[in-house]
DNA sequence: TTGAAAGCGCTAACAG
DNA sequence: CTGTTAGCGCTTTCAA
């Protein structure tokens, strides 16, 4: 009734348990013969190796794991336009990228890979979840808490991804965001004359949001404009109705007074929600204003105009992760790494460049 | 030196394993100091349980697993403009939105994903590797050896996804090719009055292509147009490649004669090609021939002229999966169930609708 | 090349 | 509420 085992499989042909793992681990080791008996009663008694019995035995699972936060956009969800016409396509996330290279990257390795978003209301500490079933994995910055991964961490390989170290053994992997607002405010600057700039940015706690914010301060000291100590405007998750209520604040502050020549978002979510409330107010981007966003999703070379932004490496995120996994794997004692992977500035209509 | 488990946890908090273990697993059911006892023990330890452990004890493993193809197509892969200028959000593929919508639809019923494409030359059964791992798991169509998969459903629920249902005890999805490609035909005969039509089909085994073409019988029958046995013609791998080969082929072949008001291809892949084919041939799209795709990928609404298809709902397809799954899971014995997702056709300006 | 036996770390009755 | 006791199905020495 219950699934066969082992004890099934080599009873039916006549040979011991070992040999049956045996077939199963390593074929070679096994004389041809006895190897076809023992695969001809496991295929008739449909025999599946337990993967659980065979990792508690080894100590091993061949599964590198991913735990991301659930960055759905609730607003690019509920928006009719989004979900009812749905191209999913246009709603590629990061954490999508992230998992397609660490899919290939882990695969070339012989590795599958475990993904589990953490749920916001989870009960059960997620990271436990993915942590007692892979060999190591990946985390994305803010998904876990910290207290968590310290002690994970000290029986795991664990790779931070796109966040501080927080714990300064681990491997990490950043992206460059400050430098590539600073290049982006400097393109702004420089190549379309602006000097009068807003900058909407994210939660005070999120690392990138403030490395952003960072490289815009930089680009506008070196230009002799006006350094602000804190950004224009914040906004908490970052989505596109903020972007949307944001762009209305600042228009509105202005109000009388100039209107900037263009605005800065630190990421593309809200940038996209900017541009429709400017459309609302029947203001042209970018011959009123220009925009920008950060990340370079799908969605923005597909709005109109397409959106300037800088754009990240997620899939080469992805796929370092999965390198930097192996490697430890290989060598436990090895230092920890920090890697930067660089960005590069997409110039294209919102700014005026397309 | 080795990991801390159960037994370490227990003794240092003076208590049994049995409680160590409630504690994780049903934590109300220990007394509030004890439990607080033990999981400072854990964190001192730095305890983490093992999932292989718990696994191979509950005969669980709280993840879901899809094992799909490795579907990169080579042609864009090796693109410049697709890998270097590289978003990657172009080339998201069907694999990517059902990942998607499993891993929602997983997380929602408390189970992580494991996801596994197979490698080309892989050596150990890919298959094998997931089911052992899992409580269920989903299969895209053609990705399995059907002899592998008629073993391991004998012990594990299995939802094929897009595609014959192959094994008739198995639950199964697929999309409704045929009545989207029907509906296709007829919106451009109906509405376009095109009355001369060419059909660029994919393999014969490919059921999914054949099922298209028939939809494109349908439409032709229904208006009284001659109706073919075969299509036009058929690619093997149906790539952006073979679009341009096959393009250039029935132009080539109806020199002299009148050409196709239009040409439906099988998938958007090999409509794009066409779509560069035709281009540089001179040829106007949709003025002097209309071209249509079937898939609704990202890329298809980003050439130019936008590209009329047949959007597969292909979240909605990786949610169903898991919904089948957990119903199945629930109630072992229950009967296959068969889906079919309906489909909708997007007419953009490739067909001159745009 | 094959077998015997001892775990791997946890859950699940069943007692208490 | 807590402890005892068997396994779960496989890998892995160590012998034969």
């Amino acid at each position: 009734m219950s699934a066969p085992t082992v004890y099934d499989v080599a009873e039916r042909s006549g040979v011991s348990i070992a040999t049956v793992s045996r077939v199963y681990r390593n074929p070679d080791s096994v004389r041809a013969q006895t190897r076809d008996r023992v695969l001809e009663a496991a295929r008739a008694l449909g025999y599946v190796p337990s993967g659980n019995a065979r990792g508690l035995a080894s100590r091993t699972t061949g599964v590198l794991g991913l735990c991301f936060p659930d960055y759905a956009d609730p607003d690019a969800e509920t928006d009719a336009e989004a979900e009812a016409e749905a191209d999913d396509s246009a709603v590629m996330l990061y954490s999508d990228q992230i998992i397609r290279g660490m899919e290939r990257a882990a695969r070339r390795h012989g590795y599958a890979l475990l993904i589990a978003a953490s749920l916001v209301g989870g009960p059960e500490s997620l990271v436990a979840k993915v942590a007692g079933r892979v060999d190591g994995f990946a985390v994305l910055a803010k998904t876990v808490p910290t207290e968590d991964l310290e002690v994970i961490s000290r029986r795991l390989p664990v790779v931070m991804l796109a966040g501080p170290r927080e714990i300064d053994h681990l491997d990490h992997i950043e992206v460059a965001n400050s430098d590539g607002e600073r290049e982006l405010a400097r393109h702004l600057i420089r190549d379309h004359g602006l000097r009068s700039l807003a900058f909407v940015g994210g939660d005070r706690e999120s690392p990138d949001a403030q490395a952003r914010f960072r490289g815009y301060q930089e680009a506008c000291r070196e230009a002799g404009l006006p350094v602000t100590d804190e950004p224009d405007l914040r906004a908490e998750m970052m989505t596109q109705a903020e972007g949307v209520r944001a762009t209305d604040a600042l228009l509105d502050r202005a109000a009388g007074r100039e209107r900037p020549g263009a605005i800065l978002f630190a990421n593309d979510q809200m940038a996209i929600g900017a541009l429709h409330a400017l459309e609302r107010r029947g203001l042209r981007v970018p011959e009123d204003i220009a925009v920008t966003g950060f990340d370079g999703i799908p969605l923005s070379r597909i709005v109109r105009p397409s959106l300037t932004t800088v754009r990240q490496p997620m899939r080469r995120l992805g796929e370092e992760a999965v390198e930097l996994l192996v490697r430890r794997l290989a060598n436990p004692t090895r230092d920890p790494v920090s890697l930067m992977l660089p960005v590069s500035v997409a110039r294209r209509a919102s700014c005026g460049c397309g």
